[in-house]
RNA sequence: GCCGAAGUAGCUCAGAGGUAGAGCAGCGCAUUCGUAAUGCGCGGGUCGCGGGUUCAAUUCCCGCCUUCGGCUCCA
């Protein structure tokens, strides 16, 4: 699961969430007997898989073979390297010891016997081995805390170190496809060897598998980059670089569309709309504690042109210059030790005023600008809350593997805001960002997601802030969750060390989870800018931020939102909403003026009076994802009529073009689905 | 960043040590047609980039870039 280190701000960027089968920990007994038939069937095929390697390459050495949710896979290290074009050897000898119908057996052996069976490369193996120990079935034992049975599963010849359970034999492991090689860590570790990882998947039917890679196939039709191609949505470019999005003309509509509705409601709910550049002073994020922590993920800092000639003409070298950009005054430092009470700047980072260096950051975040603009002025807690809201641009350096799409880039705009309130106004606060939150997913029929409430760890004492405003804090946060109406689920050492939070993880059609929206209380930064704002007692008091972002960010957002419409965006989103096609030239007449009505309208019409047949304008138009056709010809003409045809819904008949008119403009208003 | 795979026309893809081909899209002409493809013709590629081997490289080798599948990461 998600680690939540101790980050002095802000909003977590939504990720995919690592799916639970990652996890490499050690199940309790109890949990492997709650195992499902099918991943008891999946986890045997493990088994069967390894054999069959072993029958194939014997110096393999496998170290962890799980089911997972769609299938099993098995981690394992050889001389050889598994291509795709060794599944089908693999397979046959799945599918010929399938028909040995072998006999899992359960083995109990004492400590010492499974260390000698490793030693001898007997564990996890189909004979002894000698000369190649069993290193990660070693390395398993050891993690077996002491007294627990040692336990083992015998199929065949391969006897393996394994809590099981197995299905009783080989012989139901026959519906199998492998379907994937890659690489793993042992145990995730980077540090660790690293290993090949072979994925399968295995169903109690034949049926079954084959409905689940039709199931596949589905679902690559609908996949966000190959539908953002086809329906020219963005483009992302070499020559700009990875990650980085250029929206072209249609999906320019679409976010549009999308901001402009999130804009109404913020509107509604009493936010003020601000404007903040792409980068700030590099002092900005050493207050709010993102720089140089978070260096990693960051583009490097940009050093003003005259201190980069100066630097030069010193002589100062790369290492220097970043040691010089890093570090802080004394002054900075005490002052920051001061304000949050514990020492948050080391010594280690003191230099002389004379030797740092300032310069910008592309901004990884917005909050520290919002709060500079909430701290512009004298704020009374008769203005409170502030909610400053924007579409901000937000730059971070991931890791080249992990770029994906829309969903994972470098440069993307968070609908962000945040709101300065008293410690009184949290709750309601809070509640107000949930509800929008769901106005948004309710509105775009997202109605398959699920909550998290991130608490505080009982037993740590990471977290800033006194114990009181927690316990306020969580408890708004978790009664905010309840009036959502949707299953929730509390997760205690989740919360930022700043605040409780809310997060929104959201499932596509084809039941992937993302996470998307957020909400988080955070009572360090305004310590950090030591903000304030006076009381009704006439003293300066602290405010609470709360980060939130319906959305997470356009980018993702919309990747997700492709996929969950498979293209066929609602008529209010679609880049092209209304498409005139006409019969022959006897009607381009008609045709002009309708499309001239409908333009007048606001509609985002387009007109194809090319000398194409009717079925193959429509057929293209359908393949364009328009949601609606209208048929123009003679008789139409004549009545003053429009033929509907619905993407969707199919030949609606013909009506009059006031009526269509009046339809689609207020499903279009309405946002309808 | 790590492991593996891939990169040929706008798109989907075929091909092979002797400087490339299909379908769709585009353009032109003909057709004027009633709810998912009218016909004929034409244009279009430094075969991801840079080196090397060779008489000859898009093809073989090396490096790099990008993409994909994982891993790791994800303020």
């Amino acid at each position: 699961m998600l680690e939540m280190r101790a980050e002095p701000c802000s909003l977590r960027i939504l990720r995919q969430n690592a799916p639970p089968f990652m996890s490499t920990e050690r199940k309790t007994l109890e949990q492997r007997a709650q195992m499902s038939d099918i991943e008891r069937l999946r986890h045997s095929c493990a088994h069967i898989m390894a054999t069959a390697i072993l029958r194939i390459w014997p110096d393999a050495q496998f170290a962890y073979g799980p089911p997972i949710e769609n299938g099993f896979y098995y981690d394992f290290q050889m001389k050889h390297r598994i291509t795709p074009d060794d599944f089908e050897k693999i397979e046959a000898e799945m599918k010929k010891i399938s028909k040995e119908n072998q006999k899992f057996e359960w083995i109990g052996i004492s400590r010492e016997e499974a260390k000698t069976m490793a030693e001898s490369g007997r564990l996890g193996g189909l004979t002894e081995r000698p000369g190649n120990p069993s290193v990660f079935k070693l390395d398993l034992i050891d993690k077996i805390p002491d007294g627990e049975q040692i336990s083992c599963f015998k199929n065949g010849d391969f006897i393996d170190l394994c809590a099981g359970p197995h299905v009783g034999y080989s012989g139901k492991c026959k519906n199998v496809k492998l379907t994937s090689v890659s690489s793993s860590f042992y145990m995730g570790d980077e540090t660790k060897p690293q290993l090949q990882r072979l994925y399968g998947t295995a169903f109690e039917s034949k049926e079954e598998l084959e409905a689940y890679f039709v199931r596949l196939e589905e679902a690559k039709k609908r996949d966000h980059r190959k539908l953002g191609k086809e329906m020219r949505l963005f483009h992302i470019d070499e020559d700009v670089g990875q990650g980085l999005i250029l929206w072209t003309p249609n999906g320019a509509v679409l976010r549009q569309e999308l901001q402009n509705f999130i804009s109404e409601e913020l509107r509604k709910q009493g936010y003020s709309q601000v404007f903040t550049p792409h980068i700030g002073k590099l002092a900005l994020y050493k207050t709010s504690g993102h720089f140089p922590y978070y260096k990693d993920a960051q583009f490097p800092a940009i050093v003003e042109p005259d201190a980069l000639e100066q630097i030069a003409h010193e002589g100062c070298g790369c290492a220097e210059m970043t040691s010089r950009l890093d570090a802080v005054s004394s002054q900075f430092a005490n002052q920051i030790n001061e304000r949050t009470g514990r020492e948050v700047i080391g010594q280690d980072r003191i230099m002389d005023a004379e030797k740092l260096l300032d310069g910008f950051l592309l901004k990884p975040m917005n909050c520290p600008h919002h709060i500079k603009i909430f701290a512009s002025q004298p704020r009374s807690y008769r203005d409170l809350p502030v909610r400053l809201a924007e579409f901000g641009t937000v730059y971070r350096w991931e890791q080249s593997g992990e770029l994906n799409g829309l969903t994972r880039v470098r440069g993307f705009t968070q609908d962000d805001a945040h709101l300065f309130c008293t410690e009184d106004q949290v709750a309601a606060e809070v509640l107000g960002c949930l509800s929008l939150v769901k106005i948004v997913l309710n509105t775009l029929g997202m109605s398959d997601y699920r909550v998290r409430v991130g608490l505080r760890d009982p037993d740590s004492g990471k977290y800033a802030g006194n114990p009181e405003q927690w316990d306020r804090a969580e408890t708004a946060c978790r009664e905010a969750a309840k009036t959502l109406g949707v299953p929730f689920t509390e997760e205690p050492g989740e919360a930022a060390f700043y605040g409780p939070k809310i997060d929104f993880v959201i499932k596509d059609v084809i039941g992937r989870e993302w996470q998307l929206g957020t909400v988080q209380v955070d009572y360090q930064l305004p310590i950090r800018f030591d903000l304030s704002y006076t009381g009704a007692d006439n003293k300066p008091h602290r405010p609470v931020m709360i980060h939130r972002a319906p959305f997470g960010s356009m980018e993702r957002f919309t990747g997700v939102l492709i996929e969950h419409f498979a293209g066929h965006f609602p008529t209010w989103l679609a880049p092209e909403q209304v498409r005139i096609l006409t019969i022959s030239e006897k009607v381009d007449a008609f045709a002009d003026d309708t499309f001239a009505q409908l333009k007048a309208a606001g509609l985002r019409v387009t007109l194809n009076n090319d000398a194409d047949k009717i079925g193959a304008k429509i057929r293209n138009a359908q393949l364009d994802k328009v949601p609606y056709m209208l048929v123009l010809g003679e008789k139409e003409a004549a009545a003053g009529g429009v033929a509907v045809r619905h993407a969707k819904r199919g030949d609606l008949g013909v009506k009059p073009i006031a009526d269509f008119l009046s339809e689609v403009t207020s499903e279009v208003r309405e946002r309808r689905l």
